[in-house]
DNA sequence: CAGTATCCAAAGGGATACTG
DNA sequence: CAGTATCCCTTTGGATACTG
């Protein structure tokens, strides 16, 4: 019984070891909570301004994320009927389930941030 | 005064992506949220158990990432006085606030792995 | 405006073998 | 046990220029 405990204990430990290798896996790299922040906070947003409240990034490196996000299922692609034509990025409800990681991540950088000055 | 309201809401604003950036800096990369929380379950591990709960890891890998890790000061390394030698691993106070994260990621890729095998 | 095309450097990360 | 040393490949991402 005891042994058994232990190994549910251990197949809970591996599905959260899982969980963030995923979670990983579809929000790693440089940009991408970066983006889905502006996306968070904005509602919807055209490809130019997604660039500039980015900071840094390229259109190419942009375009690339934002299209990894839309396979994703994390946010979606609307061409709008505009002259010159313009393109809104929005979340997905599956999305808005990052916010806390988002928050999260903003928290732990403001006090990191805090943290490194105060010395 | 609309105009400054303005301005510090993007000062607000700015000040978030920048806390963003900051944390995936420190953070970022395939395995450093996964060193994290095992020693946060565990509170203190050895080398080769960091190796073997990461599933997947090698040790050259391990071996960076926990320095990077201690050079930032989300970590602590001890060298234990036993025969063959041990090194315990273990998080640094500072470390402690990147739980919130690591829950959140967790939930989100639970959630997400619950999407994708619904369908 | 919203991208794509091309080129390229650097970093990340893995395999394998070895050491104190 | 706790790493380091080598080698090497792939991915990431940046610069720049161009297009419908």
């Amino acid at each position: 019984m005891a042994e058994k405990d232990c190994k549910q204990d251990e197949k809970r430990y591996k599905e959260r070891v899982m969980a963030i290798k995923d979670a990983i896996e579809l929000l790693g790299g440089k940009w991408k909570f970066c983006i889905l922040f502006n996306l968070y906070d904005s509602g919807t947003m055209r490809f130019k301004d997604l660039q500039k409240n980015s900071v840094g990034i390229t259109p190419k490196v942009l375009s690339n994320e934002l299209q990894e996000l839309e396979e994703n299922l994390m946010i979606t692609r609307t061409v709008n009927n505009t002259k010159p034509v313009t393109v809104s990025y929005k979340l997905t409800e599956h999305a808005k389930e990052v916010e806390p990681v988002i928050n999260a991540l903003i928290n732990f950088g403001l006090k990191h941030r805090d943290k490194i000055q105060g010395k």
